[in-house]
DNA sequence: TGAAATCTAGACCGGTCGGTGGAAAATTGC
DNA sequence: GCAATTTTCCACCGACCGGTCTAGATTTCA
Protein backbone atom coordinates (compact mmCIF):
# COMPACT_ATOMS: atom_id res chain seq x y z
CA UNK A 1 0.00 0.00 0.00
CA UNK A 2 2.84 2.19 0.88
CA UNK A 3 3.94 3.69 -2.43
CA UNK A 4 7.34 3.22 -2.50
CA UNK A 5 10.35 6.13 -2.41
CA UNK A 6 10.41 6.96 -6.88
CA UNK A 7 14.17 6.18 -7.96
CA UNK A 8 15.61 8.73 -10.35
CA UNK A 9 16.26 12.50 -10.46
CA UNK A 10 13.91 13.71 -8.12
CA UNK A 11 11.63 17.26 -9.30
CA UNK A 12 12.97 20.39 -8.69
CA UNK A 13 9.83 22.08 -8.21
CA UNK A 14 6.87 21.81 -6.68
CA UNK A 15 3.58 20.21 -9.43
CA UNK A 16 1.51 22.24 -6.97
CA UNK A 17 3.17 25.24 -7.43
CA UNK A 18 3.34 25.14 -10.75
CA UNK A 19 -0.53 24.50 -11.17
CA UNK A 20 -1.34 27.25 -9.19
CA UNK A 21 0.01 29.73 -11.29
CA UNK A 22 -0.65 27.98 -14.19
CA UNK A 23 -4.09 28.73 -13.18
CA UNK A 24 -3.66 32.16 -12.62
CA UNK A 25 -2.85 32.77 -16.31
CA UNK A 26 -5.48 30.43 -17.62
CA UNK A 27 -8.11 32.21 -15.36
CA UNK A 28 -6.86 35.56 -16.44
CA UNK A 29 -6.53 35.06 -19.87
CA UNK A 30 -8.54 31.99 -20.95
CA UNK A 31 -7.40 28.70 -22.98
CA UNK A 32 -6.64 29.72 -26.53
CA UNK A 33 -4.88 33.30 -25.56
CA UNK A 34 -2.67 31.50 -23.06
CA UNK A 35 0.43 30.10 -25.05
CA UNK A 36 2.88 27.00 -23.79
CA UNK A 37 5.43 29.77 -23.47
CA UNK A 38 3.30 31.99 -21.30
CA UNK A 39 3.18 29.30 -19.90
CA UNK A 40 6.51 28.35 -19.14
CA UNK A 41 7.36 31.95 -18.61
CA UNK A 42 4.75 32.15 -15.55
CA UNK A 43 5.86 28.66 -14.13
CA UNK A 44 9.82 28.82 -14.74
CA UNK A 45 9.36 25.40 -16.08
CA UNK A 46 10.56 24.09 -19.41
CA UNK A 47 7.84 22.59 -22.06
CA UNK A 48 8.93 19.27 -21.15
CA UNK A 49 9.05 19.25 -17.69
CA UNK A 50 5.33 20.81 -17.84
CA UNK A 51 4.45 18.01 -20.30
CA UNK A 52 6.20 15.61 -18.11
CA UNK A 53 3.74 16.74 -15.36
CA UNK A 54 0.41 17.40 -16.65
CA UNK A 55 0.24 15.73 -20.11
CA UNK A 56 -1.19 17.79 -22.78
CA UNK A 57 -1.85 22.01 -22.61
CA UNK A 58 -5.66 20.92 -22.07
CA UNK A 59 -5.01 18.23 -19.53
CA UNK A 60 -3.17 21.43 -17.82
CA UNK A 61 -6.16 23.33 -18.14
CA UNK A 62 -8.49 20.65 -16.60
CA UNK A 63 -6.20 20.04 -13.81
CA UNK A 64 -6.17 23.97 -12.92
CA UNK A 65 -9.59 24.11 -13.20
CA UNK A 66 -10.29 21.46 -11.01
CA UNK A 67 -8.10 23.03 -8.51
CA UNK A 68 -10.04 25.94 -8.90
CA UNK A 69 -13.04 24.19 -8.45
CA UNK A 70 -11.56 22.67 -5.04
CA UNK A 71 -11.03 25.62 -4.01
CA UNK A 72 -13.99 27.64 -4.79
CA UNK A 73 -15.98 24.98 -3.29
CA UNK A 74 -14.08 25.24 0.08
CA UNK A 75 -14.60 28.90 0.12
CA UNK A 76 -18.26 29.39 -1.55
CA UNK A 77 -19.48 26.35 -1.21
CA UNK A 78 -19.19 24.61 1.89
CA UNK A 79 -20.38 27.53 4.33
CA UNK A 80 -23.30 27.42 2.19
CA UNK A 81 -23.75 23.57 2.95
CA UNK A 82 -22.75 23.59 6.97
CA UNK A 83 -24.38 26.64 8.14
CA UNK A 84 -27.11 26.32 10.36
CA UNK A 85 -28.31 30.10 10.31
CA UNK A 86 -30.60 29.70 6.93
CA UNK A 87 -31.07 33.29 5.55
CA UNK A 88 -27.67 34.59 7.55
CA UNK A 89 -25.42 32.30 5.92
CA UNK A 90 -27.22 33.21 1.62
CA UNK A 91 -26.36 36.75 2.46
CA UNK A 92 -23.03 35.66 3.89
CA UNK A 93 -22.85 34.05 0.74
CA UNK A 94 -23.77 37.10 -1.33
CA UNK A 95 -21.14 39.31 1.26
CA UNK A 96 -18.13 37.15 0.01
CA UNK A 97 -18.75 37.12 -3.54
CA UNK A 98 -19.24 41.14 -3.09
CA UNK A 99 -15.35 40.88 -1.85
CA UNK A 100 -14.25 39.14 -4.88
CA UNK A 101 -14.47 35.58 -5.88
CA UNK A 102 -10.67 36.18 -5.96
CA UNK A 103 -10.28 36.57 -2.27
CA UNK A 104 -8.48 33.80 -0.20
CA UNK A 105 -7.52 32.57 -4.32
CA UNK A 106 -5.02 35.09 -4.51
CA UNK A 107 -7.36 38.07 -6.40
CA UNK A 108 -4.13 39.96 -8.91
CA UNK A 109 -5.29 43.70 -9.14
CA UNK A 110 -7.20 43.20 -12.23
CA UNK A 111 -10.79 41.33 -12.57
CA UNK A 112 -10.74 38.30 -13.40
CA UNK A 113 -13.85 37.10 -12.93
CA UNK A 114 -14.92 32.92 -12.18
CA UNK A 115 -12.54 31.06 -14.00
CA UNK A 116 -15.18 28.18 -14.27
CA UNK A 117 -17.42 30.36 -15.75
CA UNK A 118 -14.82 32.18 -18.30
CA UNK A 119 -14.45 28.86 -19.14
CA UNK A 120 -17.56 27.61 -19.76
CA UNK A 121 -18.19 30.52 -21.84
CA UNK A 122 -15.06 29.83 -23.99
CA UNK A 123 -15.94 26.60 -24.59
CA UNK A 124 -19.41 26.75 -24.63
CA UNK A 125 -20.13 22.67 -24.39
CA UNK A 126 -17.33 22.00 -26.92
CA UNK A 127 -15.48 19.92 -24.44
CA UNK A 128 -16.91 17.46 -22.76
CA UNK A 129 -14.52 17.20 -19.66
CA UNK A 130 -15.21 20.77 -18.93
CA UNK A 131 -18.92 20.54 -19.59
CA UNK A 132 -19.21 17.91 -16.64
CA UNK A 133 -17.01 19.83 -14.74
CA UNK A 134 -19.55 23.16 -15.40
CA UNK A 135 -22.47 21.10 -15.00
CA UNK A 136 -21.17 20.02 -11.50
CA UNK A 137 -20.52 23.03 -10.34
CA UNK A 138 -23.91 24.64 -10.91
CA UNK A 139 -25.58 21.90 -9.83
CA UNK A 140 -23.14 22.05 -6.31
CA UNK A 141 -24.26 25.84 -6.50
CA UNK A 142 -27.58 25.07 -6.89
CA UNK A 143 -27.84 22.35 -3.61
CA UNK A 144 -26.07 23.99 -1.37
CA UNK A 145 -28.02 27.12 -1.89
CA UNK A 146 -31.44 25.48 -1.78
CA UNK A 147 -29.57 23.21 1.02
CA UNK A 148 -29.34 26.97 2.91
CA UNK A 149 -32.95 27.78 2.24
CA UNK A 150 -34.08 24.70 3.15
CA UNK A 151 -32.66 25.05 6.79
CA UNK A 152 -34.33 29.05 6.38
CA UNK A 153 -37.90 27.69 5.62
CA UNK A 154 -37.53 24.93 8.96
CA UNK A 155 -36.09 27.76 10.98
CA UNK A 156 -40.09 29.64 9.66
CA UNK A 157 -37.62 32.54 8.07
CA UNK A 158 -38.84 31.88 4.38
CA UNK A 159 -42.11 29.80 2.79
CA UNK A 160 -41.18 26.25 1.64
CA UNK A 161 -42.13 26.84 -1.20
CA UNK A 162 -40.49 26.87 -4.89
CA UNK A 163 -37.00 26.65 -2.71
CA UNK A 164 -34.90 25.02 -5.99
CA UNK A 165 -36.61 28.11 -8.07
CA UNK A 166 -35.37 30.71 -5.51
CA UNK A 167 -31.89 28.87 -5.48
CA UNK A 168 -31.47 28.45 -9.39
CA UNK A 169 -32.71 32.34 -9.79
CA UNK A 170 -29.82 33.16 -6.81
CA UNK A 171 -27.32 31.28 -9.19
CA UNK A 172 -28.30 33.13 -12.27
CA UNK A 173 -27.69 36.50 -10.10
CA UNK A 174 -24.27 35.47 -9.42
CA UNK A 175 -23.47 34.58 -12.74
CA UNK A 176 -24.53 37.74 -13.52
CA UNK A 177 -22.38 38.97 -10.91
CA UNK A 178 -19.33 37.72 -12.22
CA UNK A 179 -19.95 38.30 -15.67
CA UNK A 180 -20.27 42.24 -14.81
CA UNK A 181 -17.30 41.51 -12.68
CA UNK A 182 -15.01 40.41 -15.72
CA UNK A 183 -16.46 43.01 -17.82
CA UNK A 184 -14.99 45.31 -15.69
CA UNK A 185 -17.91 46.72 -13.70
CA UNK A 186 -16.67 49.16 -10.75
CA UNK A 187 -16.58 47.92 -7.54
CA UNK A 188 -19.38 50.22 -7.11
CA UNK A 189 -21.64 48.86 -9.77
CA UNK A 190 -20.79 45.13 -8.05
CA UNK A 191 -21.71 46.18 -4.59
CA UNK A 192 -25.01 47.59 -5.94
CA UNK A 193 -26.05 44.34 -7.35
CA UNK A 194 -25.01 42.71 -4.69
CA UNK A 195 -27.39 44.94 -2.29
CA UNK A 196 -30.03 44.10 -4.67
CA UNK A 197 -29.36 40.46 -4.27
CA UNK A 198 -29.63 40.78 -1.08
CA UNK A 199 -32.90 42.96 -1.06
CA UNK A 200 -34.44 39.65 -2.76
CA UNK A 201 -33.35 37.47 -0.13
CA UNK A 202 -34.52 39.68 2.84
CA UNK A 203 -37.89 39.92 0.60
CA UNK A 204 -38.72 36.07 1.00
CA UNK A 205 -38.50 36.89 4.46
CA UNK A 206 -41.78 36.00 6.18
CA UNK A 207 -42.88 38.74 7.97
CA UNK A 208 -43.62 38.19 11.48
CA UNK A 209 -47.35 39.25 11.68
CA UNK A 210 -47.85 41.95 9.30
CA UNK A 211 -45.35 44.36 9.21
CA UNK A 212 -43.17 46.02 6.60
CA UNK A 213 -42.61 43.58 3.58
CA UNK A 214 -39.18 45.00 2.84
CA UNK B 1 -22.98 65.02 -51.89
CA UNK B 2 -23.91 62.29 -54.02
CA UNK B 3 -21.14 59.48 -53.89
CA UNK B 4 -20.48 58.90 -58.10
CA UNK B 5 -20.53 55.01 -59.05
CA UNK B 6 -17.09 53.77 -58.06
CA UNK B 7 -15.01 53.30 -61.25
CA UNK B 8 -12.90 49.75 -61.58
CA UNK B 9 -14.28 46.41 -60.94
CA UNK B 10 -16.80 45.54 -58.89
CA UNK B 11 -17.45 43.77 -55.93
CA UNK B 12 -18.58 40.18 -56.49
CA UNK B 13 -20.21 39.35 -53.30
CA UNK B 14 -22.52 41.27 -50.89
CA UNK B 15 -20.45 42.93 -47.55
CA UNK B 16 -23.41 42.45 -45.26
CA UNK B 17 -23.92 38.64 -46.74
CA UNK B 18 -19.86 37.91 -45.73
CA UNK B 19 -19.93 40.11 -42.11
CA UNK B 20 -23.25 37.83 -41.37
CA UNK B 21 -21.73 34.48 -41.72
CA UNK B 22 -18.56 35.96 -40.42
CA UNK B 23 -20.94 36.81 -37.37
CA UNK B 24 -22.08 33.57 -37.03
CA UNK B 25 -18.73 32.05 -36.67
CA UNK B 26 -17.76 34.56 -34.03
CA UNK B 27 -20.60 33.89 -32.08
CA UNK B 28 -20.29 30.18 -31.96
CA UNK B 29 -16.73 29.98 -31.45
CA UNK B 30 -15.27 33.04 -30.31
CA UNK B 31 -12.43 35.70 -31.31
CA UNK B 32 -9.26 33.48 -31.01
CA UNK B 33 -10.60 29.94 -32.19
CA UNK B 34 -11.60 31.62 -35.20
CA UNK B 35 -9.10 31.74 -37.85
CA UNK B 36 -8.79 33.50 -41.03
CA UNK B 37 -9.01 30.06 -43.14
CA UNK B 38 -12.69 29.29 -41.09
CA UNK B 39 -13.65 32.57 -41.96
CA UNK B 40 -12.50 32.27 -45.72
CA UNK B 41 -14.67 28.38 -45.93
CA UNK B 42 -17.79 30.51 -44.54
CA UNK B 43 -17.84 33.34 -46.20
CA UNK B 44 -16.73 31.81 -49.32
CA UNK B 45 -13.89 34.81 -50.10
CA UNK B 46 -10.54 34.84 -50.23
CA UNK B 47 -8.15 36.32 -47.78
CA UNK B 48 -7.58 39.65 -50.10
CA UNK B 49 -11.40 39.93 -50.26
CA UNK B 50 -12.20 40.11 -46.68
CA UNK B 51 -8.81 42.60 -45.39
CA UNK B 52 -10.01 44.81 -48.53
CA UNK B 53 -13.30 45.09 -47.35
CA UNK B 54 -12.78 44.76 -43.45
CA UNK B 55 -9.59 45.28 -42.40
CA UNK B 56 -8.13 42.95 -40.14
CA UNK B 57 -9.40 39.86 -38.14
CA UNK B 58 -10.04 41.93 -35.00
CA UNK B 59 -11.49 44.79 -36.95
CA UNK B 60 -14.06 42.27 -39.00
CA UNK B 61 -14.55 40.61 -35.43
CA UNK B 62 -15.82 44.44 -33.99
CA UNK B 63 -18.08 44.83 -37.38
CA UNK B 64 -19.55 42.06 -36.70
CA UNK B 65 -20.18 42.27 -32.90
CA UNK B 66 -21.61 45.67 -34.11
CA UNK B 67 -24.09 44.21 -36.43
CA UNK B 68 -25.02 41.84 -33.96
CA UNK B 69 -26.44 44.53 -31.30
CA UNK B 70 -27.65 46.55 -33.51
CA UNK B 71 -29.84 43.73 -34.07
CA UNK B 72 -30.48 42.76 -31.02
CA UNK B 73 -30.93 46.32 -30.02
CA UNK B 74 -33.36 46.27 -32.30
CA UNK B 75 -35.11 43.04 -31.36
CA UNK B 76 -34.36 42.80 -27.70
CA UNK B 77 -34.44 46.67 -26.36
CA UNK B 78 -36.50 48.78 -28.81
CA UNK B 79 -39.96 46.81 -28.06
CA UNK B 80 -39.05 47.80 -24.22
CA UNK B 81 -38.24 51.02 -25.05
CA UNK B 82 -41.57 52.20 -27.02
CA UNK B 83 -43.95 50.04 -25.14
CA UNK B 84 -46.49 51.45 -23.28
CA UNK B 85 -47.50 48.65 -21.03
CA UNK B 86 -45.27 49.02 -18.13
CA UNK B 87 -45.02 45.37 -16.30
CA UNK B 88 -46.28 43.81 -19.43
CA UNK B 89 -43.22 45.02 -21.52
CA UNK B 90 -41.14 43.64 -19.00
CA UNK B 91 -42.48 40.17 -18.96
CA UNK B 92 -42.60 40.09 -22.88
CA UNK B 93 -38.82 40.98 -22.74
CA UNK B 94 -38.50 37.89 -20.42
CA UNK B 95 -40.51 35.87 -23.07
CA UNK B 96 -38.33 36.56 -25.78
CA UNK B 97 -35.25 35.95 -23.69
CA UNK B 98 -36.73 32.29 -23.39
CA UNK B 99 -37.13 31.41 -26.76
CA UNK B 100 -33.64 32.02 -27.81
CA UNK B 101 -31.60 35.29 -28.23
CA UNK B 102 -30.92 33.93 -31.58
CA UNK B 103 -34.55 34.36 -33.42
CA UNK B 104 -34.78 36.68 -36.03
CA UNK B 105 -30.41 36.60 -35.66
CA UNK B 106 -31.08 32.83 -37.11
CA UNK B 107 -30.20 30.79 -34.14
CA UNK B 108 -28.32 27.54 -35.17
CA UNK B 109 -29.09 23.85 -33.92
CA UNK B 110 -26.05 24.75 -30.84
CA UNK B 111 -26.65 27.38 -28.28
CA UNK B 112 -24.02 30.33 -28.41
CA UNK B 113 -25.20 31.96 -26.02
CA UNK B 114 -25.39 36.12 -26.75
CA UNK B 115 -22.58 37.27 -28.67
CA UNK B 116 -22.17 40.00 -26.85
CA UNK B 117 -21.47 38.53 -23.22
CA UNK B 118 -19.11 35.92 -24.48
CA UNK B 119 -16.87 38.55 -26.36
CA UNK B 120 -17.08 40.36 -22.90
CA UNK B 121 -15.78 37.71 -21.11
CA UNK B 122 -13.68 36.46 -23.66
CA UNK B 123 -11.32 39.68 -23.89
CA UNK B 124 -12.08 40.70 -20.17
CA UNK B 125 -11.13 44.41 -20.26
CA UNK B 126 -8.09 43.43 -22.41
CA UNK B 127 -9.80 45.39 -25.74
CA UNK B 128 -10.80 48.85 -25.27
CA UNK B 129 -13.16 49.26 -27.84
CA UNK B 130 -15.09 46.08 -26.99
CA UNK B 131 -15.08 46.79 -23.63
CA UNK B 132 -16.64 50.34 -25.15
CA UNK B 133 -19.43 48.33 -26.92
CA UNK B 134 -19.75 45.95 -23.83
CA UNK B 135 -20.68 48.97 -21.21
CA UNK B 136 -22.88 50.50 -23.71
CA UNK B 137 -24.85 46.87 -24.36
CA UNK B 138 -24.93 47.19 -20.74
CA UNK B 139 -25.89 51.17 -20.22
CA UNK B 140 -28.61 50.29 -23.04
CA UNK B 141 -29.92 47.35 -21.39
CA UNK B 142 -30.40 48.84 -18.13
CA UNK B 143 -31.76 52.22 -19.33
CA UNK B 144 -34.30 50.26 -21.40
CA UNK B 145 -35.26 48.33 -18.59
CA UNK B 146 -35.45 51.28 -16.22
CA UNK B 147 -37.74 53.02 -18.88
CA UNK B 148 -40.12 50.45 -18.79
CA UNK B 149 -40.21 49.99 -14.90
CA UNK B 150 -40.80 54.07 -14.85
CA UNK B 151 -43.34 53.51 -16.85
CA UNK B 152 -44.97 50.78 -14.39
CA UNK B 153 -44.68 53.09 -12.31
CA UNK B 154 -46.80 55.50 -13.56
CA UNK B 155 -49.30 53.50 -14.24
CA UNK B 156 -49.61 52.62 -11.01
CA UNK B 157 -48.25 49.05 -11.44
CA UNK B 158 -45.09 49.19 -8.96
CA UNK B 159 -43.54 51.41 -6.59
CA UNK B 160 -41.07 54.19 -7.72
CA UNK B 161 -38.63 53.15 -5.11
CA UNK B 162 -35.47 51.88 -5.99
CA UNK B 163 -36.45 51.16 -9.74
CA UNK B 164 -32.70 51.58 -11.13
CA UNK B 165 -31.30 48.34 -8.63
CA UNK B 166 -33.69 46.65 -9.97
CA UNK B 167 -32.90 47.37 -13.54
CA UNK B 168 -29.69 46.08 -12.28
CA UNK B 169 -31.04 42.89 -11.06
CA UNK B 170 -32.93 42.30 -14.31
CA UNK B 171 -29.46 42.72 -16.32
CA UNK B 172 -27.70 40.24 -13.84
CA UNK B 173 -30.65 37.96 -14.30
CA UNK B 174 -30.49 38.18 -17.94
CA UNK B 175 -26.78 37.83 -18.15
CA UNK B 176 -27.35 34.68 -15.88
CA UNK B 177 -29.97 32.85 -18.38
CA UNK B 178 -26.88 33.65 -21.69
CA UNK B 179 -24.16 31.93 -19.51
CA UNK B 180 -26.37 28.89 -18.57
CA UNK B 181 -27.43 28.94 -22.22
CA UNK B 182 -24.31 29.09 -23.68
CA UNK B 183 -22.71 26.30 -21.22
CA UNK B 184 -25.68 23.84 -22.53
CA UNK B 185 -28.78 24.35 -19.92
CA UNK B 186 -31.66 22.42 -21.28
CA UNK B 187 -34.62 24.38 -22.68
CA UNK B 188 -36.60 23.05 -19.29
CA UNK B 189 -33.56 24.48 -17.38
CA UNK B 190 -33.48 28.13 -19.03
CA UNK B 191 -37.46 27.60 -19.38
CA UNK B 192 -37.37 27.32 -15.24
CA UNK B 193 -35.09 30.55 -14.97
CA UNK B 194 -37.21 32.89 -17.15
CA UNK B 195 -40.51 31.82 -14.87
CA UNK B 196 -38.50 32.81 -11.88
CA UNK B 197 -37.53 35.59 -13.32
CA UNK B 198 -41.21 36.70 -14.14
CA UNK B 199 -42.41 35.82 -11.00
CA UNK B 200 -40.14 37.90 -9.27
CA UNK B 201 -40.54 41.07 -11.72
CA UNK B 202 -44.66 39.99 -11.00
CA UNK B 203 -43.97 40.36 -7.12
CA UNK B 204 -43.18 43.86 -7.57
CA UNK B 205 -46.93 44.53 -8.31
CA UNK B 206 -48.41 46.58 -6.30
CA UNK B 207 -51.16 44.74 -4.21
CA UNK B 208 -54.26 46.68 -5.23
CA UNK B 209 -55.41 46.56 -1.37
CA UNK B 210 -54.20 43.36 0.44
CA UNK B 211 -54.55 40.41 -2.14
CA UNK B 212 -51.80 37.63 -2.47
CA UNK B 213 -48.92 39.00 -2.24
CA UNK B 214 -47.32 37.05 -4.60
C1' DT C 1 -9.59 51.11 -77.74
C1' DG C 2 -6.77 52.28 -74.05
C1' DA C 3 -5.67 54.19 -69.43
C1' DA C 4 -7.04 54.12 -64.75
C1' DA C 5 -9.15 51.88 -61.03
C1' DT C 6 -10.61 48.14 -58.39
C1' DC C 7 -11.17 43.42 -57.19
C1' DT C 8 -9.85 38.27 -57.05
C1' DA C 9 -6.84 34.33 -56.82
C1' DG C 10 -3.45 32.34 -54.42
C1' DA C 11 1.41 32.04 -53.46
C1' DC C 12 4.09 33.64 -50.00
C1' DC C 13 5.89 35.89 -45.51
C1' DG C 14 8.04 35.55 -40.80
C1' DG C 15 6.44 34.17 -36.52
C1' DT C 16 4.35 31.32 -33.33
C1' DC C 17 1.65 27.39 -32.24
C1' DG C 18 1.43 22.82 -29.50
C1' DG C 19 4.22 19.04 -29.13
C1' DT C 20 8.55 15.71 -29.48
C1' DG C 21 13.24 13.68 -29.14
C1' DG C 22 17.76 13.18 -27.55
C1' DA C 23 21.61 14.15 -24.74
C1' DA C 24 23.18 15.48 -20.26
C1' DA C 25 22.39 15.67 -15.24
C1' DA C 26 20.90 13.77 -10.92
C1' DT C 27 19.27 10.42 -8.11
C1' DT C 28 18.36 5.33 -6.68
C1' DG C 29 19.51 0.37 -5.49
C1' DC C 30 23.09 -2.76 -5.88
C1' DG D 1 31.52 2.46 -8.93
C1' DC D 2 27.72 0.99 -11.97
C1' DA D 3 23.38 0.13 -14.13
C1' DA D 4 18.75 1.75 -13.97
C1' DT D 5 15.62 5.39 -13.69
C1' DT D 6 13.83 9.84 -13.99
C1' DT D 7 14.15 14.79 -14.85
C1' DT D 8 15.99 18.82 -17.21
C1' DC D 9 17.66 21.38 -20.97
C1' DC D 10 17.09 22.87 -25.47
C1' DA D 11 17.02 22.21 -30.27
C1' DC D 12 13.81 20.95 -33.38
C1' DC D 13 9.29 19.51 -35.76
C1' DG D 14 5.44 20.26 -39.11
C1' DA D 15 1.34 22.90 -39.00
C1' DC D 16 -0.91 26.81 -38.83
C1' DC D 17 -1.25 31.65 -37.47
C1' DG D 18 -2.50 36.55 -39.17
C1' DG D 19 -1.15 39.30 -42.75
C1' DT D 20 0.99 40.94 -47.38
C1' DC D 21 1.94 41.11 -52.19
C1' DT D 22 1.71 40.48 -57.01
C1' DA D 23 -0.29 39.03 -61.26
C1' DG D 24 -4.21 39.01 -63.82
C1' DA D 25 -9.24 39.68 -64.41
C1' DT D 26 -12.90 42.98 -64.82
C1' DT D 27 -14.94 47.16 -64.82
C1' DT D 28 -15.53 52.66 -65.85
C1' DC D 29 -14.40 56.70 -68.14
C1' DA D 30 -12.56 59.07 -71.94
Amino acid sequence: MSDSRPVGRPLEFQPDDALESAMGLFWERGYEATSLQDLESTTGLRRSSLYNAFGSKHDLYLRAMSRYLDKLGELMFTPLETGTEGLEDVHAFFERLRHGIGKGLEAPHSVRGCMMINGMIEFGGTDPKLALLGDGFCRRFVSAMALALRRAAELGQIDRESIDAKARLLLAIALGVNVSSRSGASAREIGALVDAAKDLVASWRRTPDRAAAR
